[in-house]
DNA sequence: ACGGTTCTCTACCAATTGGTAGAGAAATCT
DNA sequence: AGATTTCTCTACCAATTGGTAGAGAACCGT
């Protein structure tokens, strides 16, 4: 009746909208605490506008960790690419690369937390999605390892374990506001130091 | 009618058979994905009777928090005073027994992790909660460092980074499928042995 | 001008949610 | 034995969930 936005589709990016609202719903609360009113009303717009542009829920949430997991990607191989050599300085690159963009977007390592929640079919289909990456990062450590430029270890696990102390460290605030951490500029910075040091300990060569 | 299992109160552990379910279930589902139906029905015991116990499903979740609170910090506590006085094995004794209790009870770490997903005041009280734990560990390690037993750092980073790692690790069983690691007894060792080492290189002394 | 496609809407639906009301067994107290 | 308290139940409720049906604007090529 009389007042509506001028025109439904004003500049034809609503599917964008809908993904980008998705996401950061879904990567902050999680999948089970967002519903589809929820994320349309954040968007500006009727449930259903979700439901024409995304068949079901189910389908939203592939579409929103599929997206997440091609920006990741894209974070890291360029990380990876503008890298130096030594693998130290080169895991530093990336790190700092993931920090950064876990920063500006918080729900983007969110994201990737959420697939140990899901029914093993979706994660299947992530897992799958994200193992190029990850095969190449193994196979990476393991090559810096035989050359002696990296502590000697399963590079398998210890992919994972600088995994989880970034992602950990990256989605929760919490366990780092309960030690007294500020979350300023001077803080960030300095957790990203810390961080840096760190892993850099965790993985020099021992002699 | 008629078949009833012989008396509603058999051994009057109600309660805590529900605690325990509803541990297990939000702990490893997370919180919103888990209804008071879902876990009624696990107990084998009608809904009402968990409102009976619990005023409501906020003090449900209280309940199922301070309980994981209280036993991580026995936990954590025992293995404090058992250990032996090298910074870094004792380090090493703390981990092992959380890793074991995270081993053996999936939720409680993934209780933790829940923390960052709920309304502020719930946090608060947990936080509260945890605090003194928290506390001791930093300031020990603040004592350790000081006395050159640790590496030097800001030692509140420093325990969430730790934290993160094992919390990580320990609550996500996919991120180390994708690696390609087997959750055997065998994996198991492993796991916890390139933690040990991992934990140990990033925290001994520089010189 | 107009018929079709694209896009968003209002109006519903059955199922599930947390929670209330109150009945009725069993155990305990007197 | 009878009364009371403790405990669990069935029956319901309003609100919210994911999803369907279908109407109607705006734009398109002709």
């Amino acid at each position: 009746m009389a007042s509506r936005p001028v025109s439904p589709n004003r500049r034809g990016d609503t599917r964008e909208r809908i993904l980008e609202s998705a996401t950061i719903l879904f990567g902050t609360r999680g999948f089970d605490a967002v519903s589809l009113d929820h994320i349309a009303s954040e968007v500006g717009v009727a449930k259903q506008t979700l439901l024409y542009w995304f068949a079901s829920r189910d389908e939203l949430m592939q579409a929103v960790l599929a997206n997440m997991a091609g920006e990741l990607t894209v974070v890291v191989e360029a990380a990876m690419r503008a890298a130096p050599d030594d693998p130290l300085d080169r895991l530093e690159a990336v790190v700092h690369a993931v920090f950064r963009s876990a920063v500006r977007r918080p729900a983007l390592l969110g994201l990737l937390r959420e697939l140990s929640r899901l029914p093993d079919g979706a994660t299947g289909y992530m897992t799958d999605h994200l193992h190029p990456l990850v095969d190449r990062a193994v196979s990476w450590m393991q090559s810096e390892m035989d050359r002696g430029r990296l502590r000697q270890g399963n590079p398998a696990i210890i992919v994972a374990m600088v995994y989880a102390t970034v992602t950990g460290i990256a989605t929760e605030p919490e366990a780092l506001r309960v030690v007294g951490w500020q979350q300023d500029i001077a803080g960030l910075r300095n957790l990203r130091h810390e961080m840096t040091l760190f892993l850099r300990a965790a993985l020099t060569p021992n002699s």
